[in-house]
DNA sequence: TTGTAAGCGTTATCAA
DNA sequence: TTGATAACGCTTACAA
């Protein structure tokens, strides 16, 4: 079976290769008869360009590369969906990688992207990264990159963030106000720019309320869901004054629901629990989790347009690009006072 | 600053491109001195070979395209995950499409796929689709095509299931055998593989059970949760006799949670329910869901397996390649006897 | 063991 | 308005 390439095309209809492309591309310089011509046996033979051929000889790839630390995640699909949409408005492919938290593998795909198969990079980096060259030899390659929610502060270029530090501090607060006096705070890593910021934000808070710091208050995680149980119980079992927490990131608050069930503690009752969360069945959970609720579609919606702003006016991306978003306070059944109702039935 | 390619360390090394190149490549023909002195200036220049100008040559993308319709949804995230892992193993790119359930992108994305992008399909089609000459015409340009989980029988390659039939079966008898009368069956698309299968496990199951099929207890649902949550509830309120659910997707399990609360009927004491479902905090939920969980990773993993077996050797991938995984049914809650249970405190 | 040159499929420059 | 030709960066016969 021939390949059908401008070649062939050319060929069948005693063109050149250059008149085909022309016509294909739409170019002024071409009559319209001969463009009609081209674009009929075109698609009547299915001809499809080579990408690898135009990006070559154009140096573009039409792809844009995805780095985040996994996908089974409410928050990084959501912001998955946000970002396929916008690329595929402007024509371009998506690369997507997870590093599963690891630094190594942070490194090997900032290299893999190093080459020019892609145009761009919205990235959001792994709890186990502490050294970022990898990442600034991309930029010094000049490949636009973006960061979204898990930042590199140490690069000059856009961060799609949320307010971190302020949400922290309410949801801190709630708990407080909910009548909590010793809230632990679960925290992924202190190394992340969301780490710090959420526990700053945890901090100060307490401090706010005249309520001492208490370092053994604060879990740092292994990102294991076994492990992460297990450290919980065995702070609750240390520390019987606690009466609430505070978690970072989803996968902790469900570690603090399976922690008080397992421990037979009741969820408000004996300790409420708010988190970081873009569950979806938040609301049916048991009790119903208080969430602080990023808006992640938009994250992801809004970075790939910086992104491709960059790409298709071929300027560097600027810092003061920067956007914030707000995240919402969603106040449910984990942090309130428990009530048992009784519901008039239909039947 | 000067690109560094080929050319560039040939320059530098005052040797031609072709030799810098079969040095880089590890070929037998290069002298070891020879292949230090380029390797080591390679790497000191960070060079990374052009993946377009070698995939151009070599006629390898090094690149699979999975196609899904949905991200933001367990099983499809734990399946990347299993596809991202083989892969990342045999040194492949990841291009991601969504097609939101929609016939029309599915189609636009076939169209993009034909170009010689990839060089590997792996699809679950969208419920959207009825017709599938876009995948055909995949199929005859000779790309490979693995189908999971939703696959399209009319083609000759390799589909990864689960044993969708049987599953039904078990979980419609499982709610016969917890004391429903009047099962009603959410379905996704009756022209979808596994909107057919479990379809038919669900008519079996009752059929065995000697309940009539009552077409009126079937819901084709439209993915729209606002939606669905409403047909749920006018079915609800139009057949006071319906005491069970089996939702053949997450989603409207969950809509049943949701519709069941907006007209105050108990789960499991006046509605039962069972979901296929990868929801990690199923056991969470109130009450916690029974569920038929399928292997996500695993399918992932061995449909990825099977596309590049067809890769590396180069050959067709035959139907008779199809797996069938099994899917566990976990009982929890929501199918079970509602029992209040006083538990001892430890504080 | 290394170099020369052709070619992958496309686009851009220049000439006709 | 069209055609011939070079070039994108790499790999691979074939020559030396």
């Amino acid at each position: 079976m021939k390949p059908v390439n401008l070649k062939r095309l050319a060929e069948e209809l005693n063109l050149s290769v250059a008149t085909v492309s022309r016509a294909l591309n739409d170019r002024y310089d071409i009559s319209q008869p001969t463009k009609d011509r081209v674009r009929e046996l075109a698609s009547k033979l299915n001809y499809e360009p080579n990408p690898y051929a135009s990006g070559l000889r154009r140096q573009k790839s039409k792809t844009i590369g995805v780095v985040i630390p996994e996908v089974a995640n409410h928050f990084f699909s959501l912001a998955i969906n946000g970002i396929e949409e916008v690329a595929r408005a402007n024509n371009y492919h998506v690369l997507i990688y997870l590093t599963h938290e690891d630094y190594e593998r942070e490194v090997s795909v900032a290299r893999l992207l190093a080459s020019g198969r892609v145009e761009g990079i919205m990235i959001s980096v792994a709890s186990g990264s502490q050294d970022y060259s990898h990442l600034d030899s991309l930029q010094e390659k000049g490949i636009p990159l973006v960061f979204f929610d898990r930042v590199h502060e140490g690069i000059a270029t856009a961060n799609v963030t949320t307010n971190d530090y302020e949400s922290s501090f309410e949801a801190t607060r709630h708990l407080l106000d909910s009548g909590c006096r010793s809230v632990a705070h679960l925290n992924l890593s202190k190394s992340l720019s969301i780490g710090k910021r959420r526990l700053q934000g945890y901090v100060d808070a307490l401090q706010a309320s005249g309520i001492p710091f208490d370092e053994e208050l604060v879990v740092h995680a292994q990102a294991n869901k076994v492990q992460d149980i297990e450290t919980i119980q065995e702070l609750l079992l240390k520390r019987p004054d606690i009466d609430g927490f505070f978690a970072s990131v989803e996968s902790l608050a469900m570690c603090c629901y399976e922690a008080c069930r397992n421990l037979h503690l009741s969820i408000p009752n004996d300790i409420k629990v708010i988190g970081f969360s873009n569950l979806e069945t938040a609301s049916l959970l048991d009790p119903p989790l208080t969430t602080v609720t990023q808006p992640a579609y938009a994250i992801g919606k809004e970075a790939a347009q910086i992104l491709f702003r960059a790409i298709t006016k071929n300027v560097p991306i600027a810092a003061s690009q920067s956007v914030e978003l707000k995240s919402e306070l969603i106040v449910r059944g984990s942090t309130g006072a428990s009530v048992d109702v009784v519901v008039a039935k239909i039947r």
